[in-house]
Parts: C-alpha cells; sequence; structure tokens
DNA sequence: GTCACTGCAAACGGTTTGCACCTCT
DNA sequence: AGAGGTGCAAACCGTTTGCAGTGAC
C-alpha cells in the first residue's frame, strides 16, 4: 500500500515540498508543473508526451527534456509516481495516488485498462513464498485487443 | 499454448527450416547456431551475451550483432522464441519449447525462477472478459530478492 | 551568496538499417 | 544466376550527462 494513495493535490504538493526540503532540493516551477499536470490529467504520460503537453501549456517556462526525464526519475525514486513498461519502447508514468493496480493494453490503440484483484496477488504471495522470493514489486499487464479494436478486425 | 512446446532440438530444426521455406528464406548457419546455442543453453540471454557466446564458440562464422538481433526477432516473430523484458535496459529471449510460465527476477543478481499457476491464468481470462478484453498475451513478472541476496541484505 | 536546477547539446547504449559483398538454393 | 543473408559502420531513438548560466533559499 503506497503512502500516497487516495490523496488530494494539496497534499500531493506537501509531500513533494517536504521530500524536496528532507533533501537539501529545491522546489521549482518545473517540478511543480509536472506533478500538477499528473495530477490533473490522471493520465498515462511518456516523457515524450508529458515534454510536448508542457512545452505548449507552458510556454513561458521553455521546459527541456533532460528536466521532464530527471522530474520524473526523481518522482518514481521517491514512491510518488509509478511507471509501467513496454519493453523496448520505453516507459509511461502515472501517479502513484491510487491503489495498486495493474493494467490491460491494447495493441492497436493503446488504450490503458486499470484493474485489480486481491486473489491473484494472493497467490503470488504464495509463489513467491513458496520459492524462498522475497517480492518487492510486480508487473502484470495483460496485451491484446480492446472491445473496439477487436470488432474492426473481425 | 505453444505449437512448439516440449519439442526436442531436431523437431525444432525440422519447423524452423520449414518456416524458412515456406517464407522464401534461407537456412544458413548462423540462423542454425542460434537456435542450437537457445536450446542446447535452456538460458535467458541477452542478444548481447548470445552475440559474445557465438563470437567465441563459432570465431569461424564471424557472426556480427546485426544478425543475432535479426534472427531473434525472426524467431520471436515466428513465435519460437519468447523474450522478457527489462525495462530500458533491454529484452532478454528464450525458447518457446518449454510450457508456458512467469518469471520471478531478483533485482540483484539477476536470478530468474520460472513458475506457473492456473489460478492466476484463469482469473486473468476472467477480469478480460469482464472488461470485454481480448488477451493475445500476458506479462507477469515478480521483482524483488532470492534466497541468496535476501540473505546477504540481512 | 551559495548551492542546486535548468536548458542545451553532446554522449550514451541498445537496436535497426543501408550497402556492397557473399552464400544458399 | 539470382534472391536473400551477412558483416560492417552509420543511423536511430529514448535516455542521461557535462557544462555554463539561472534561480531558489
Amino acid at each position: 500500500m503506497s503512502t500516497f494513495e487516495n490523496l488530494e493535490y494539496s497534499s500531493l504538493l506537501a509531500n513533494f515540498k517536504e521530500l524536496l526540503k528532507n533533501n537539501s532540493l529545491k522546489f521549482t516551477k518545473q517540478r511543480e508543473v509536472v506533478l500538477k499536470t499528473l495530477y490533473e490529467r490522471n493520465e498515462h504520460f511518456t516523457p515524450e508526451d508529458l515534454y510536448i503537453f508542457l512545452k505548449s501549456t507552458y510556454p513561458e517556462l521553455n521546459i527541456g527534456i533532460a528536466t521532464v526525464y530527471r522530474t520524473l526519475n526523481l518522482l518514481e525514486e521517491s514512491l510518488m509516481v509509478t511507471s509501467i513498461s513496454f519493453g523496448v519502447a520505453g516507459k509511461k508514468f502515472e501517479l502513484a495516488n491510487k491503489p495498486h493496480h495493474d493494467h490491460m493494453i491494447c495493441k492497436t490503440c493503446g488504450l490503458i485498462i486499470e484493474f485489480q484483484n486481491d486473489k491473484i496477488e494472493q497467490l503470488q504471495l504464495e509463489i513467491a513464498k513458496a520459492n524462498h522470493f522475497h517480492i518487492t514489486s510486480h508487473l502484470m499487464q495483460l496485451r491484446g485487443l480492446c472491445e473496439k479494436c477487436a470488432k474492426e478486425k473481425s
């Protein structure tokens, strides 16, 4: 269970500021808009997508893509965002303020459906235990076709 | 269930040759040693690891890394090998001649433990059905520490 | 005023591609 | 002989890093 579950923006922001302070890091406009955008849009962003969005939404900041990467990495290390991996194609990031969940990903249109299943989580723990393995995280993605794309193909 | 499950080398080779013939592709020494190595070593190879192994084991072939990538991609498209992804760090490939399974991966030493659980597979299908999603494949990795590394850390 | 942060551009690492030569069929 | 395959090196693409200038504290 994440420390940041179900927090609203003001609390997330306070957490972020405290985290920065504790590590002698600075609160900047760039870091603020990254967190704000992840919160408000509630989407799965690639660093590239987020960069493009921020570039056009806050042109006065003239944000660089390196800063987007640096901020996402900082937030991920701090467990305030999580990422899902797409193999060689890269990663997508989302804010970690919702309960743990996994993803179904449509191969055709890229739609992401979130789901959560306690029984599977439980079984994973049992399997790990049987193998003397200590789970720190897991990755579960179901890949295939969403309803719309499945219809279009048939 | 894979078409190639439990096949031994001679059958795999025959399948590969037929596949090549059907697509007007040629059977070469390079393609042969890639398949042979994946079969004999029965490991999870990165393209780089496989390249280094082939380079030293068959120096007379003077194999290039591009050929290793091309062959692995060909075999993966043909469903004769599968890959597991490590985010930005790349992929590892293994021969698809064993029954479907998933992986536990030790973050510290890279150890890979294979496991299989019918109940989870069943639950995944149910979840997909409830979301009108048509699964074609799934990815499940448990990440954490193996027994040995967990002991060393404590 | 100091130290961290930023944008920029160059570097990086894994992967793919264009090309001239080679090899399987 | 001809099609496809190969090794090589260059290109590619997402990501990281060095650096000089900027901004938070």
